[in-house]
DNA sequence: AGAATAGTACTACCAAAGTCGTACTAAGGC
DNA sequence: GCCTTAGTACGACTTTGGTAGTACTATTCT
């Protein structure tokens, strides 16, 4: 982390998350199996691997107790980073984790055809 | 299949399955979820894309309603062929159609810690 | 025909999971 | 302090899915 560049000032903890080797393949592949999660991870990947977006940036159309539980779940499995800026909550696909643990995952979801 | 090697005789009907091009990445996903399904993959692509093994032959430690199951989950995602011969289902993993889909997907689910 | 084996349809059970609404917390602006 | 917004914990509901047993079908062999 020490590296990364962050474009915005105020952030604070990073929720928690899987470390990168405890990431496993079948919970990936069931948070996943639902297309709603994958559009997610599409839209968040579309805006590289640094960058933060919040929930509601998505831009999904479900009510945000739904969004919630669908972030969280991405969380829990390992495949973004959530942290809290002020009332929001941000997140990021965690590119370089996942692309270390499963090479050409991410490509495969970039390229399904769910938007 | 006009070009594929037939271990034994006696072949018969295939069972119904996806066509390679409505194969769905988040339906697979959501088949290899499952542990014992991964394994079971693992199993049968130890032994070559070509070669049909039966359901008992991949050696699952449970009832065979469950195998049952599994094996028709694994068949309607489009992971897995299952042809006839006799009293047998015997399977093979489509690693044609999948790398095609979804390239790297089975050498995810090869590195995979699961056994 | 009877026995044995492989596998399935059906059923039941329980757990997991997607969806949503509600009441609430956290944060920021006025 | 009040208002607004982003997001969450909780609960309810419905659907999905893993597991297993039972009775059965399909096939093969004697």
């Amino acid at each position: 982390m020490t590296t990364q560049l962050l474009p915005q000032a105020g952030q604070e903890e990073r929720l928690e998350q899987p470390e990168a080797q405890d990431i496993r393949l079948d919970v990936v592949f069931a948070a996943l199996s639902d297309p709603l999660r994958i559009t997610i991870v599409k839209r968040l990947m579309g805006e590289g691997d640094d960058v933060f977006r919040s929930c509601t940036w998505v831009g999904i159309d479900r009510p945000k107790s739904t969004l919630t539980h669908h972030f969280r779940a991405l969380r829990e499995a390992g495949i973004i980073e959530q942290r809290r800026f002020g009332t929001e909550r941000r997140s990021r696909v965690r590119v370089a984790d996942l692309s270390a643990r499963f090479p050409g995952l991410l490509e495969l979801v970039a390229a399904a055809p769910l938007e």
